[in-house]
DNA sequence: TCGCAACCTTCCTGCCACAGGAAGGCTTGC
DNA sequence: GCAAGCCTTCCTGTGGCAGGAAGGTTGCGA
């Protein structure tokens, strides 16, 4: 396989395969031309990854969790342990944007959102000192 | 004002505040040693932008934001305009993580976390072939 | 008056996970 | 024979700074 057809298979754009390679997440051969020729298990290992990236985990993340997918004498509590720890990290992330979703929201709605000047959103932006 | 100053009282590092002159966000004096020379008025700005900051609106935002504010004929619908869409992002962006959340939960939830290597978790990620 | 610590300056690199594009080689079909 | 569509490498840009090097300035105590 070329890399367009297993970009096409995989999900993953061109780039982001060669980017994989240039990391080492994946290792394929090279054809006489130079092209890189892909086998199965490598689609195998991008669609593991694309998997893995829309779930969030970051890229070292990936590669811990490639390594214990394939090692046979895996503990599944090291799996587990990555993954509840990126579930802790989304956790963060949402309580955060949470608290920005109700502030603004607030304050869109205090807005008149007229053609006067008078606007509780930049009132609050401006009183804030650093309290 | 020297920038130590001003950070501290701003709340942003002093990094930050060069950064927000080199983009044009704020345009200190300079004293005859060459050290930058804030003011209140400078004081001002850099706290607004530190709020708006942690309201989570980019850096171009805040310009747009600032630029309103100091445009006594504004419209407040031009400032509820810029709120509203960064609102819809948060929520985007929220709704993302949590549809995550919902599934890492449920794997971690399923996942024994012993030592035995069979994973429902790597199970999930080895499936998923772009369905 | 000297030294030293604590400021300040500019400039360069790195982060994360790629995307975009340039310049050029290879391949396939008409 | 040549055009279209693959592929290659390499360079730059993204956002919002952080870290650090190399060097100038200032204030204070001995």
């Amino acid at each position: 396989m070329n890399i367009g057809e297993i970009a096409d298979k995989s999900g993953l754009p061109a780039k982001t395969i060669r980017y994989y390679e240039d990391i080492g997440l994946v290792t394929p051969n090279r054809s006489q031309n130079g092209y890189r020729s892909f086998t199965d298990n490598h689609l195998h290992k991008l669609t593991f990854l694309a998997r893995a990236r829309t779930l969030g985990f970051s890229i070292e993340d990936c590669r811990t969790l490639m390594a214990l997918y394939e090692d046979d004498t895996r503990a599944s509590a090291d799996v587990k342990s990555v993954a509840k720890q990126h579930l802790n990290r989304i956790d963060e992330k949402i309580t955060q944007l949470q608290s920005m979703r109700d502030t603004l929201s607030h304050l869109v709605a205090e807005c008149a959102g007229d053609n006067r000047p008078d606007c509780p959103i930049l009132n609050d932006l401006a009183k804030h000192r650093g309290e």
